[in-house]
DNA sequence: CCCTGCCTGCGACATTTTGTCTCAGGTCCA
DNA sequence: TGGACCTGAGACAAAATGTCGCAGGCAGGG
């Protein structure tokens, strides 16, 4: 029964969120933009999640001073790309077609796009049949 | 701090699949598929998964006889439209485009038909410019 | 030289979420 | 009438999450 634990969650990725637009910070930084009203109690809370930030890889520090500096070590679209091989692990027995299917109806395309799209995917089905 | 919980647990979609694949069941006709080896202690188990995935309205209910026959309401595609969605607000502001790119990047597609897959994302970023 | 402010490591907590089960009470049929 | 099987309601333990507190170190200003 191994747990899920979730790669990055959702205050957590309030941190990264911070460093993916704003670059190398201290936690006193994230802090502050986080919770201006606040810093001395969320001070803490920060220090935390980028302590599990740390140990789960997502970010790295390097002494600055007297103080540390945050920066993450994954893009926002390595994120995407984890979450997306996650559902289609999880629904999908790893496969990205059904992803693309999804993609493919579910959303503002146009027809010719969608078209575009589902030939691909018809094209991966061969691909893969073979 | 309304907590995330997602859509379906690992233990709820070990069910969900169950019924994805064998139509209409009984809880105990579930829990023999999922652990026939100790029907009793988790027949329970099952019965409480269900009562969760009725709340959240991913299955149904109907009499049958002297107990309950369940189905499913969302198929596995559905599910995986729901994850996307759940990926796309949470890490791309809602926008799909970005899962795209990292489908069309990320994974085991042709040089042609990424080439196709990133002309259409190209053409998708210019109707979003317009 | 000492105080104050900021930083760090380490750990505590309260809540929720999850996965598992137990119980007490009905129903149906051999 | 005794099982066998169902159901509703709820108890639990473990783990995940989000928040903080505390003690100790360094550094510059008065």
């Amino acid at each position: 029964m191994v747990r899920n634990s979730r790669d990055v969650t959702e205050a957590e990725l309030n941190v990264l969120q911070v460093l993916w637009s704003q670059g190398l910070l201290t936690i006193r930084g994230i802090t502050e933009i986080l919770e201006p009203d606040r810093v001395d109690a969320y001070y803490s809370t920060v220090k935390k999640l980028l302590e599990r930030l740390e140990t789960k890889g997502f970010v790295q520090r390097e002494a600055a001073g007297i103080a540390f500096i945050y920066e993450a070590t994954v893009a926002r679209d390595d994120l995407v790309g984890r979450r997306l091989q996650e559902v289609a692990e999880t629904l999908c027995e790893g496969s990205l077609t059904p992803l693309l299917t999804q993609l493919a109806q579910h959303h503002d395309l146009s027809k010719k796009q969608q078209k575009v799209l589902m030939d691909l995917i018809d094209d991966l089905a061969k691909q893969a049949k073979h």
